[in-house]
DNA sequence: CACATGACGAGGG
DNA sequence: ACCCTCGCCATGT
C-alpha cells in the first residue's frame, strides 16, 4: 500500500466513536493538503477490507456527503447511534464533534 | 503516456 | 445562505 493511502487508513481507523473528521482534514494530515478526493477513493477501496469507521468522515461543512439516499441514511443512523446529533439538514456541529488527533482527550480529565 | 474517476473544497455570483 | 464552476491529485486502466 502506498504511503498516502496507508496514512489515510491509519487516520480514519483512529477516529474515536462519537467524533468525526473531514475529508480535507484527513488529506492534510496524510500529507496531501489538497487531496480530499483521494480520501474518498480510499474509503471506496479500503473500507471493507480494513473495517474502517467510514461513517465518521464528513465534509468541511459538517454535512454527510453521500449522494445515495439509502447509504446516506445508514451513515446518519450510525452516527446517531454513537450519540452524535444530526440536524434536519443532515449536518453535524463540528465545534462539538470534530476530532483533532493531537489534542488531549477532552471532557473528563480537564482539571 | 493520456485520460477518467471522485462521499471534496474554496470562492464568486 | 444557496448554487455553480473550477481546481485539485493519487490511482487505475
Amino acid at each position: 500500500m502506498k504511503p498516502f493511502t496507508e496514512n489515510v487508513v491509519k487516520i480514519i481507523s483512529s477516529i474515536p466513536a462519537g467524533r468525526v473528521m473531514t475529508y480535507g482534514q484527513i488529506a492534510k494530515l496524510a500529507g496531501s493538503p489538497r487531496g480530499a478526493r483521494q480520501v474518498v477513493r480510499v474509503l471506496h477501496t479500503m473500507s471493507q477490507a480494513h473495517q474502517l469507521p467510514w461513517h465518521r468522515v464528513i465534509n468541511s461543512k459538517g454535512a454527510i456527503s453521500i449522494k445515495d439516499d439509502q447509504q446516506n441514511d445508514i451513515q446518519r443512523k450510525l452516527l446517531q447511534k454513537e450519540g452524535i446529533i444530526v440536524d434536519t439538514s443532515n449536518t453535524i456541529d463540528l465545534n462539538t464533534y470534530q476530532h483533532h488527533p493531537n489534542e488531549i482527550d477532552d471532557d473528563v480529565n480537564l482539571i
